[in-house]
DNA sequence: CACTCATTCAAACGTTTGTTTTAAATGGGG
DNA sequence: CCCCATTTAAAACAAACGTTTGAATGAGTG
């Protein structure tokens, strides 16, 4: 097995397994067994657990974030002139987020992984995913900002943080809904964009006192 | 130190240990020792580590949904012949939630354990949560679904899984929040309510395709 | 006083953890 | 062909974990 695959396929297999079980209660010995590589390998290619960790959520979060930028630049240059619009915005940031479950077999695993980073109480989980979300959560504070001027800057504050909290809830009910209620009904990533990014928008948009 | 002190001192520091540094990675020792008491008495009174997560959740969260269902079936009696309001439903869910933090010295830390609950990896700690949430759902549902008649069933339901992350995403955010921008100004329970229900409600009565 | 029994205590149990260290085998690129 | 990064197997490491045990304690009762 070359290099390129071994770590490859420890990446694959942490990525699942931080998924099903979180960080703390996936070990070493379960990630390297599932995934047929010796043990002390991963120590030899990621120099620990943690930069481990690291390097499953930076494998796909900096791709995602990149595309979420780019559709954010492409709504701020299009409507340079002209107003913009907050549905504009949130679904610039929204699509690119739940999409990412259909470029990729594993990306459900992942969505499930960084939709509960946030919500990691490890420090450690949480300060890599935060330290990558620094530069897409400044612009999109920006973008919504210009698309709704008389909101204050605290109220847009909390409520890009009310967004945040829905969207990652979103992310991890799409692999499996922990509060699955009777008649809730499974959707494709595409038609759940489609319902979360009214609800964000009327939220956004909504009256303040 | 009588067995009442016993059982309520382990269950104020595993509250907020838990609560800072999750289920997994608080260890009873830990516990023990800030309580000053033996190791052993975890065992001797809970049973278990998971008999202790339990007893943790269900002692405030038993009490809160109590009164989190007379707020709902207050509104419910009051608006029986009316037409009943959503921004009133989601407040008679939301307040008593965030308004928990004023009733106990240890409420932010609780609604910080309580917030993580749906995004814990360990299945044990969901579990628990979503059993004492069942009733408080069901009828939060049937409340919101009768205050937007129009809303098709799964709409409704997705919308409130948006509804509920907003609001256990912002549950976490009251003791410290994770992705402070610069700017963002904290706020007491009760203008943090005034802020989220409007958010919801909007959301809630947005317009769907 | 003696007895009871729930409670507390120190100590140890066996298991698992991340990490490091051996030494030998492997295999692709200069 | 040979070098050297890589992989492997095996073992050991110290530390931390949840849990169990059996003796000590001590307040309440007959």
């Amino acid at each position: 097995m070359t290099q390129h695959e071994t770590k490859n396929k420890i990446l694959d297999v942490a990525e699942k397994l931080f998924a099903e079980a979180g960080y703390k209660a996936t070990s070493l010995r379960a990630i390297t067994s599932m995934a047929g590589v010796n043990l002390a390998a991963v120590n030899y290619h990621f120099g620990s657990k943690e930069g481990l960790i690291s390097a499953v959520i930076e494998r796909r979060l900096v791709p995602l974030n990149k595309s979420r930028l780019e559709q954010l630049h492409r709504v701020l240059v299009e409507a340079a002139d002209q107003s913009l619009q907050a549905n504009v915005v949130i679904r610039a940031f929204v699509e690119p987020t739940l999409m990412f479950t259909e470029t990729l077999p594993s990306g459900k695993n992942f969505l499930t992984l960084v939709g509960r980073a946030l919500a990691e109480p490890d420090e450690t989980v949480r300060k890599i995913f935060i330290h990558n979300m620094q530069e897409v959560m400044t612009v999109m504070r920006e973008a919504l900002g210009r698309s709704l001027p008389d909101l204050p800057s605290d109220v847009l504050f909390w409520r890009l943080n009310f967004l945040i909290g829905a969207l990652s809830h979103t992310m991890r009910c799409i692999e499996k809904c922990p509060m699955a209620l009777e008649g809730g009904v499974a959707r494709d990533a595409a038609s759940l964009a489609a319902l979360i990014v009214p609800f964000l928008t009327a939220g956004m948009e909504a009256p303040h006192a």
